[in-house]
DNA sequence: GCGAGATGCTTGACTGCGCAAACATATAGG
DNA sequence: CCTATATGTTTGCGCAGTCAAGCATCTCGC
């Protein structure tokens, strides 16, 4: 495995990527969401309490603080989370997932096993365990 | 290989590919490129008289139309590649590798290719090869 | 050879995100 | 305590990319 094969296969992960993101996309807005907006969700719903610190949730789905900030202001407008002030820590406002939010993850969570499931298609599933694995350990 | 684990793989791919354009932004700024930039570079170095259609290049790169051209006028600017037009069809302009354009290719080729490698390195050959295969796959 | 649609490209308006700076609060060392 | 430094969040500005509309050119059926 020389270099230049690996340089193919991280463009060929690249691609892939983008191939991914654009299947999600369309189903995801069914449900009036982004795939990152997608991403927060199913982080406070994983989530203990369902609560979560702004910059944890930016760490997990990766985007900087302020991408944070400005992705969940229209999402509390709409309902789907709300804020929270720490008792411990007055920095730290808490996102915590709503009832609403709940209800639209686990459409939304449907959906996007679907197209999952679309996508992985090609592979069997003695093949998907091994992407599974190798990717785990990219990370 | 449920729906889940499979929500869950799409999602170790994406948290992968955040990893890489993390990883390959820094050095390829030390060549005064982006990492679509050097897309681009890498395209048309591989295309035969380092010459395409830019809707092409779009759909190589994974780009809208528009989203080419916006790429490709700093790029121009800067003296990376030229307009030429084409001799057949008079709607299309030829976007064409410049010597200084291949020049800088080269020098962040072999950066990317050393990223490439330490992304690359928690995997033995083998692995690599299986993630190839399965990557292809997928596409 | 000409009108009707298809194709290639650019432009205007907008969105999503990052970075740096500002601000608030917390913690530690003297 | 009180200053210094670290941490969490928001805001101003800018860049990269999309979509829809517009314009130019090509192709086809008559």
């Amino acid at each position: 495995m020389n270099t230049s094969s690996q340089s193919e296969l991280i463009l060929r992960l690249v691609a892939l990527h983008t191939k991914i993101q654009k299947q999600i996309a369309g189903p995801l807005s069914f449900h009036g969401l982004s795939a990152t907006e997608y991403l927060v969700l199913r982080q406070l719903h994983a989530a203990p309490e369902k609560k979560m610190r702004r910059i944890d949730l930016a760490q997990q789905i990766g985007l900087s603080a302020s991408g944070v900030t400005r992705l969940l202001n229209p999402m509390e407008k709409v309902g789907l989370i709300s804020k929270e002030e720490a008792a411990r820590d007055a920095r730290v406002s808490l996102v915590t997932l709503t009832k609403a939010g709940e209800t639209i993850f686990t459409e939304a969570d449907a959906t996007f096993g679907q197209v999952a499931q679309a996508v992985m298609k090609p592979l069997s599933g003695e093949d998907q365990k091994s992407l599974s694995r190798l990717t785990g350990e990219l990370l």
